[in-house]
DNA sequence: GCCAACGTTGGC
DNA sequence: GCCAACGTTGGC
């Protein structure tokens, strides 16, 4: 099976890398991802194996500050679920579930942020949705180019 | 806090 | 099925 490399978001004041890095196991389901599209890539394409940047949007220094792995394949969000979740959808049930949700496990945090700013001015990474503007989407597939191109970017 | 971009909802 | 209205995302 072939690794995928991908990126997810997360807003540091619900859920940052250091919380994850705070976990006993430093693992941790990705919960509350309620976009179809987004939902579709972790459903379909997310393999155990599989790395992500962790990172951190609507911040001070939005950028990647990390490393995970996918630990466990889609399994179905019970978030949704649950009324006094904020991530609570009226519309997905037991037996038919909406949303889903993978466990991530903790490879590596940066000793820096590396800032979308910096992201922005490698013209190698131009084609990244990431850098593009109104791109919204908070799992998103990182060519294995990228992936490398941006593991440079640390050891400058 | 502002606001552009985007996705979703719902009336028709 | 169209599309206006609305809610959300997320950089700045």
């Amino acid at each position: 099976m072939q690794q995928k490399f991908w990126l997810m978001k997360s807003e540091p004041s619900t859920f940052s890398i250091d919380h994850l890095a705070a976990l006993p196991h430093q693992t941790e389901h990705w919960e509350g991802v309620r976009n179809y599209q987004a939902r579709n890539f972790m459903r379909d394409e997310m393999k155990v194996g599989d790395e992500a940047f962790f990172y951190h949007s609507n911040c001070d220094t939005p950028g990647i500050v990390g490393i995970v792995t996918i630990v466990k394949s889609a399994y179905p969000d019970h978030f949704a679920l649950k009324k006094s979740s904020p991530y609570y959808d009226p519309k997905s049930t037991t037996e038919n579930p909406r949303w889903y949700m993978v466990d991530v496990k903790l490879k590596q945090k940066f000793d820096t942020v590396i800032s979308l700013r910096t992201l922005k001015e490698n013209t190698a990474l131009a084609k990244m949705p990431l850098v593009q503007k109104g791109n919204r989407l908070s799992i998103l597939p990182v060519t294995a180019n990228e992936w490398r191109t941006i593991l440079k970017m640390l050891k400058k």
